[in-house]
RNA sequence: GUGGGUAUAGCGUAGUUGGUUAACGCGCCAGAUUGUGGUUCUGGAGACCGUCGGUUCGAGUCCGACUAUCCACC
């Protein structure tokens, strides 16, 4: 049985151990980002365990439509099929229905939508979700939620959000359904609930209230970042997560950049994940203690020292700049898979020292002078 | 050697019957990207139009010579 303990606080910051089906994990804990069962930039499942990896997200939508869902299931489920020995969790396929299909129409039932690939007709609802995400054998499900934009009305907001909540009860009996049949490859798969409400405190507060009473295994922030400020951002975690149940997990979802997480952490969170370490790798964007690098800047051409000086990471271990940038600026897939395996190693490494941090207790200014130094 | 073609940004090209600030692609330089766009998006720099002379109010454009280069034939 999965289990969620704080073994340390320091402010509203909290560092936990979840015990899973899959292994352990300790977070505050960094996501590494799979979307249709690899990361791309050719970092393998074996990579993963030399850039201490604790979790993989993938995504139900994509797996979904390519090979299908069926197939991964026929497979042995996602850990069988990738190989993967540490949780997995995979989302819902509601961001990526209001993200990437097209022509969508939302009803009490779920969305019709096209595909991103072909444009043919697809559906999914919660049940659909559920059932996809069943099939993969995540460690972690999400619920099928709405992201609604952070610019829309209130009064559409409200509509959403009660959908959604609608939706989440669904979501959470068909779950139970599938976690009790003979067939099920993970019949101990966890359900998270998503939090919604753009940037109205009230609507928020009140899906938070409605959400926690459900007794869901964890709970998730959604429609954060994509598009407010960062203060708006940080003013809807304010608000919003002491309304959230404090002896389950939260996470927000697909933030973000280092400052980001380390001000995230500061008021609770526990589980973070976001493209920008993979996608920002592959266009030769690569983080540092001292702020972010363009590696495609002609500054590097001649550069003989690693990304990180005393960065433990593939590439920093051996190789430079230059060769680096040499490789991004030749098309070479190896020069994109250096700069992700750096990125992902670096937001790794940094949820480890943030929980050491908090194990200490002096998480509130050190996760300040983070922030300073980053800005140098 | 003879005949013909071509010379415009680092590379490849466009440029109307001569008419204002010479256009485009690649490359280069610099930004962007938050529950994934590896092929994306946005900016920017860069050319006294092979050289010299002529015609004209005005030449990348027309004329001549020269230079370079390509093709064919000796």
């Amino acid at each position: 049985m999965a289990s969620y303990r704080i073994l340390h606080r320091a402010g509203a910051a909290k560092s936990a151990e979840m015990s899973t089906v899959h292994g352990v994990i300790r977070t505050p804990v960094f996501m590494n980002v799979a979307t249709a069962a690899a990361i791309k930039g050719a970092v393998s499942t074996e990579d993963l365990e030399s850039i201490g990896t604790q979790v993989v997200l993938s995504n139900t939508y994509h797996l979904h439509l390519r090979p299908g869902d069926d197939v991964v299931y026929r497979m042995g489920g996602l850990h069988r099929f990738m190989d993967c020995h540490v949780p997995v969790l995979t989302d819902s396929g509601g961001f990526q229905v209001f993200s990437l299909a097209e022509n969508r129409k939302i009803s009490e039932a779920g969305v019709t939508f096209a595909s991103h690939i072909d444009g043919h007709k697809l559906f999914m609802g919660p049940e659909e979700s559920m059932r996809i995400q069943s099939h993969l054998a995540s460690t972690i499900a999400m619920a099928f939620d709405e992201c609604p934009s952070s610019r829309a009305e209130r009064s559409y907001v409200e509509e959403s959000v009660a959908r959604t909540t609608r939706w989440l009860v669904r979501c959470r009996a068909e779950m139970k359904r599938l976690n009790a049949m003979e067939e099920t490859i993970n019949k101990e798969q966890l359900l998270f609930g998503i939090n919604q409400g753009a940037v109205f405190d009230d609507i928020r507060i009140r899906h938070a209230q409605e959400i926690a009473a459900m007794e869901m295994d964890g709970y998730a922030i959604g429609g954060l970042a994509v598009g407010e400020t960062h203060e708006e951002m940080y003013h809807v975690l304010d608000v919003t997560l002491p309304h959230l149940p404090a002896d389950k997990p939260t996470y927000l979802m697909g933030v973000g950049t280092p400052e980001n997480i380390l001000e995230a952490v500061a008021r609770g969170v526990d589980f973070f994940d976001c493209v920008y370490p993979s996608r920002n790798g592959r266009h030769g964007h690569v983080y540092t203690k001292r702020g972010h690098l363009n590696l495609l800047n002609a500054c590097y051409e001649l550069d003989n020292r690693p990304i990180e000086e005393g960065c433990g990471c593939p590439a920093c271990r051996r190789y430079s700049r230059g060769y680096i940038r040499h490789l991004l600026k030749s098309g070479e897939m190896l020069g994109l898979r250096l700069c992700v395996l750096h990125n992902l190693y670096f937001y790794n490494h940094l949820m480890e020292e943030i929980r050491a941090s908090i194990g200490r207790g002096d998480y509130q200014t050190w996760y300040r002078q983070q922030i300073e130094g980053m800005k140098g």
